[in-house]
DNA sequence: CGGAATCCCATGCGATACTG
DNA sequence: CAGTATCGCATGGGATTCCG
């Protein structure tokens, strides 16, 4: 491995020669939901080369940032300490990227754990503290997320539940994360689909989950 | 360029699709500590080839990251201000990669703008603010530099000038900014060796700039 | 002399096929 | 399901040349 050498010696160039790889940021962004398969990262990353998940993950692991974890006849694979402290770079990227993002292209797909980040990057801690513990049900295109917030707490997961406000929405969800769109604007639009719950809980969403564009 | 495409729709695949390119970042730490002409990039990036320096600057002023500034003859390249918001992921991947950081390779080089950026990310501004207002003036291998403190503004410039304290150091000097290493050994062991001014000025120095590793 | 464009070669990447 | 093997091509590295 030993990734291809800038010459410098410094923090960025260090953090770039172990995790500036093509792909290398996108596995560790998958893998700061949870611990994941070979095969579930290969889902994830569906344009990704299976020779190329296959180096990286052995590039990664080789330089401490994630690690095997054999468990009950499959293979795990997880951030170690050192690699979960990617969580602001990873957080840091989304912050700037959302700002950029246009509209989907057709070949552009939308995964569950890139959501999942998307909402750990928009979470407003602080915002939420002070409103009551909800629990959101979310269908954004494929990823089905069950979103729970209690205080300043997060909790994101696959699948569905319980929930206060059971919703679906497209892409453009974007436009009520920064602000663009107001809540009863996208309810009216379409752009969300409420299925259950009262509408109002979406301006809940909107204000715990922001992010300015 | 968007032929490197990651076939995802999220915040993080966006930021990596605009600067996730080999160099680009680099050439954006670069560009946070100023306006920079072709010739100084290149000359801060030793090992770029001229052509992919030719065309990472194309491509990032295509994106908006970078805009082409002509100045009085020459031309400088200067960051946008959506450039300039990528701030917080360069300082977030120096702080992450400075504790990756071993010991310089032979073929290692340190330049005055990577060492500018690591003591912005090092930088402690609830700490400085407490102190008096310091000048510092430190040669660090190659690059001198005037490191000046006033409450919790940070002002660091090439060149030299009057300072209260006068040092230098090599590449050890991680090992002050970690903690790992005392002021007073650090001079003791010449790792710094102060020029000029009271040694106990390099324990303010030490607080000042701090990063865990 | 600063700011590239152009060559050539080495390597990394992407697509697909294949194997334990 | 979890990877390897292989091959063609795009990209990067380095030196050289060009142009204003």
């Amino acid at each position: 491995m030993a990734a291809r050498d800038y010459g410098q010696y410094d923090g960025i160039t260090r953090a770039l020669e172990l995790v500036g790889e093509r792909w290398a940021l996108l596995i560790v962004r998958d893998l700061l939901v949870g611990p994941r398969r070979y095969g579930e990262l290969a889902a994830g990353l569906p344009r990704i080369p299976s020779n190329i998940l296959a180096s990286r993950l052995k590039e990664l692991q080789a330089v401490g940032v994630i690690r095997r974890m054999p468990r009950s006849r499959v293979v795990l694979y997880e951030l170690t300490p050192y690699g979960r402290e990617l969580e602001p770079v990873v957080l840091a990227l989304g912050a700037w990227g959302f700002k950029a993002m246009g509209d989907p292209r057709d070949d552009q797909v939308v995964t569950a754990d890139s959501m999942t980040i998307a909402l750990r990057t928009a979470f407003r801690a602080d915002v939420a503290e002070s409103l009551p513990a909800t629990a959101y049900a979310a269908r954004l295109g494929p990823a089905e997320l069950l979103i729970r917030v209690d205080g300043s707490r997060l909790a994101v997961d696959r699948g569905t539940g319980p929930a206060d406000l059971d919703f679906t929405a497209g892409p453009d969800i974007r436009h009520l994360i920064s602000g663009e769109l107001a809540p009863a604007r996208a309810i009216a639009t379409g752009v969300v689909e409420v299925l259950r719950g009262p509408d109002e809980l979406l301006d809940r969403f909107a204000s715990t989950f922001h992010l300015a564009a």
